[in-house]
DNA sequence: ACCCAGGCATTGG
DNA sequence: CCAATGCATGGG
């Protein structure tokens, strides 16, 4: 048993691993989410005040509650919305206890993203599963994500044999074999992370945003060029007009302190609860 | 057969 | 400096 702070909702944060087709990596089946952490497949359940996860070796507990988002002070973002915003009260409402899952990983918080750019999270979830069905190491039913070493040894074509472009391809394992610690910049200030990957190619100034968001679980981090957040904010703050890109981060800071929270309560409420 | 989907780099003005 | 362009697959 793994205790989180409580409200806790499973359900509502693990939609996003069932809304975008099936994911190996983070796999939902019979009801749990199964993950392969250090070499062993666990499956993660609800439970009263928590989750149950099994087998829960030593090691493990750090990961999933990585995974689950455990790090976010829901509370305080509770009570700020209360006072600040009559959109975020609704959702912190409807949507009680949904925490944004992360990526316990750098290197697959980097390549989701690349997979993702500019074609719908479907087609992404398709071909990020070939890649880990050819790459990674499988655990049960779920596959661990490709590790770095791995990738760093594959080649361009056998990537975009499993339906990369050649440019991502090309990024890809790119970013496998570059010489960037890639753990360390969890230590730097967010702009400093930010400079740091939009150095790299393929990598833009969306994907150091989601990067800063769900790996690092950044409160700042406001990906305001996202299409889907976008559509989210037009849709909750736009009155009927569709906002663009220096509009939406504009208006990020009406979200102070906690805009990484508000942009999955709004990319989650838009799916779950429509204005 | 289209068109769009939670970008990015390159090229041309 | 900004606009136009090509890219890959999956779903409508």
């Amino acid at each position: 048993m793994l205790a989180l702070p409580q409200p806790y909702s499973f359900e509502l944060s693990t939609e996003r691993f069932r809304t975008f087709g099936p994911d190996r990596v983070n796999l939902w089946h019979e009801g749990g989410l199964h993950r392969v952490v250090d070499g062993r497949e666990v499956r993660i359940e609800a439970a009263q005040g928590g989750v149950t996860v099994a087998p829960l070796d030593r090691g493990i507990e750090p990961v999933v509650a990585t995974l689950l988002g455990a790090s976010f002070d829901l509370d305080a973002f509770d009570a700020w919305a209360r006072g600040a915003d009559p959109v975020l009260a609704r959702l912190a409402t409807a949507l009680a206890g949904f925490r944004p899952p992360l990526a316990p990983d750098p290197f697959e918080a980097l390549v989701t993203s690349i997979t993702a750019q500019q074609i719908s999270l479907r087609a992404a979830a398709a071909i990020r599963n070939r890649f880990s069905e050819r790459y990674g190491r499988p655990g049960v039913h779920a596959i661990a994500f490709p590790s770095r070493e791995r990738v760093a040894r594959a080649s361009e074509e056998e990537l975009v044999a499993l339906g990369f472009s050649g440019r991502k391809a090309t990024y890809v394992v790119g970013l496998a074999r570059l010489e960037l610690d890639l753990e360390g910049l969890g230590e730097l200030p967010d702009v400093e992370v930010k400079a740091r990957l939009v150095a790299v190619p393929g990598l833009g100034g969306w994907t150091a945003d989601w990067f800063l968001a769900r790996h690092l679980a950044r409160p700042h981090a406001w990906p305001a060029g996202d299409l889907a957040l976008r559509k989210a904010v037009s849709s909750y703050y736009g009155g009927g007009r569709d906002l663009n890109e220096k509009e939406v981060r504009e208006l990020g800071a009406r979200f102070e302190p906690f805009q990484n929270l508000s942009a999955h309560y709004l990319l989650t409420g838009l799916r779950v609860a429509p204005p």
